[in-house]
RNA sequence: GGAGAGGUGGCAGAGUGGUCGAACGCGCCUGACUCGAAAUCAGGUGUCGUCGCAAGACGACCGUGGGUUCGAAUCCCACCCUCUCCGCCA
């Protein structure tokens, strides 16, 4: 959510950003909205000020006037009750238009229509030769760690089980992920895997609706979280910080689940894209002069992990077009993954692999656009700004498992486990 | 899930229809006293919004949302949360 006093001031400043990131959002009706509220906001307190002198009156009338008052409160009475109403359809209205515009862009951001014109950064990490390599579905089925046809039976497609060494190794990875940011200042979390639709809605989720991405609980206000950042965002909501406190550090373990609407196929095969997964989330509140450096420590957080795990992969600044709401600046990271690109999915030993680079973690600087719809301010002196928020994943353990699977195989189809992670999980190898 | 009690300002805690944006106390800020501090004394001390150059005026907020009333922290209804006891359970 952006300061609508901001918006009414640099209307030209947000229609122009608007512009920049495909947004459908209406600046001109907002605006027109914003003003028949402020009109019908004035009305309202007239009324309400004129209801009030009557109530005042009343305290020291004698008998014979009481009548003539009473009468016009009832009078008042009536015309408020219009009045308010009118006011509320515009202050939904309005609520719905302000919800749907975007965070500022931070300047250096690239224009681009949509992913294909994100902008590579940097590579990082060799990436192996491999004569013939496996994708991570065929790998599970040799070593029998991932079972999707039964995860269908009990839960629908996409769905699955980890299995054996697979279900260790995502204990190891999360473990290994929550010391490595214990270590750098972090406090370690674990939060609920469901959250409110004031919290969603709030951290610039939308909960319901046809586009919705987000499992609800029927006959509740309660949706299963997509990630941790939504309950840990929540978690200072109706806030008061001060400013001593900044920043703070959380590493947030939840299950994530989604929807994944009319996303089968290619782009999502095996593990890729999953209804339900395990992701430790980092997720930063911090003083506004603060939040462009912590975009860079946090994204050098997530390389870290990814460096620890010699996982070959490239930084990606993601371009406009492909922004959420909420974000002013974005990276990804993208890990090599056998198992993509053209030549795939192939089923048992079919070859012709090309490989691509796979989203594993998004890095996103969301000023204070979440903190100004969960309120969330700290103190500096007389100043009471909104604070600042960024999220990254850490670890999510579905896509961490592909990329490792992937890129830790042997010729004979053997998965040595990343040195890393051998103290998590207790063996050397798969297979 | 059942029975009971309760949710008021930074904390604690009065208030059961108009004298209440809200007592008293604590905390905090300013000033006096003091070489300085403590103690004491005096004054001040919520948030959001509308209008206004400003001073300020006005509106809203006593868990949330409705309702009754000329007028609601106070009465009524629903919901949420907390505490005590019982039941169930990892």
């Amino acid at each position: 959510m952006l300061d609508i006093k901001y918006i009414r001031e640099h209307a030209d400043e947000v229609k122009k950003n608007c512009e920049r990131r495909h947004s459908k959002a209406d600046i001109d009706e907002l605006l027109r909205v914003d003003a028949d509220r402020l009109d019908a906001l004035r009305e309202v307190e007239e009324i309400r000020k004129q209801r009030n002198e009557i109530a005042e009156a009343m305290k020291s009338a004698t008998p014979e006037d009481r009548p003539g008052l009473i009468e016009k409160g009832k009078a008042l009475k009536e015309s408020l009750g219009g009045k308010e109403a009118q006011l509320a359809e515009f202050e939904q209205a309005w609520t719905g238009l302000m919800l749907q515009v975007p965070n500022l862009t931070h300047p250096d951001v690239p224009e681009g229509k949509d992913d294909s014109e994100n902008v590579e950064i940097r590579r990082v990490g060799g990436i192996r030769s491999l004569s013939n390599p496996r994708n991570h579905v065929e790998l599970a089925h040799m070593h029998d760690l991932i079972d999707f046809e039964r995860g269908a039976k009990v839960a629908g497609a996409k769905f699955y089980f980890l299995k054996g060494k697979l279900a260790l190794l995502e204990q190891a990875l999360v473990r290994f992920a929550l010391d490595y940011l214990t270590a750098e200042g972090f406090t370690a979390m674990t939060t609920p895997d469901l959250a409110n639709d004031t919290v969603l809605v709030g951290t610039g989720f939308q909960p319901r609706g046809p586009e919705t991405q987000i499992y609800s609980i029927e006959n509740t206000d309660l949706s299963l979280i997509g990630t941790a950042e939504i309950g840990l965002g929540g978690y200072h909501m109706n806030e008061m910080l001060d400013e001593s406190v900044l920043p703070i550090k959380y590493a947030g373990l939840s299950h994530c689940f989604r929807t994944e609407a009319g996303t089968y196929g290619r782009e999502s095969y095996g593990l890729y894209r999953v209804h339900q997964f395990t992701k430790v989330e980092m997720f930063v509140y911090c003083k506004p002069d603060q939040s462009d450096a912590m975009l860079a420590e946090i994204l050098r957080h997530g390389e870290t992990l990814f460096q620890k795990l010699g996982i070959p992969y490239r930084v990606v600044e993601i371009c406009t077009g492909d922004f959420g709401n909420p974000h002013y600046r974005k990276y990804d990271i993208e890990a090599w993954m056998w198992g993509r690109g053209d030549g795939i999915p192939l089923r048992q030993g079919s070859g012709g692999q090309k490989g691509d680079w796979g989203e594993v973690t998004s890095a996103s600087n969301c000023t204070d656009f979440q903190a100004r719809r969960l309120n969330i301010r700290m103190k500096d002196g007389e100043e009471k700004p909104y604070v600042h928020t960024l999220n990254n994943t850490a670890i999510a353990t579905s896509r961490a498992m592909i990329a490792l699977l992937e890129n830790w195989q042997n010729e004979d189809g053997s998965i040595t486990v990343p040195p890393a992670l051998v103290e998590y999980c207790g063996f050397e190898r798969i297979g």
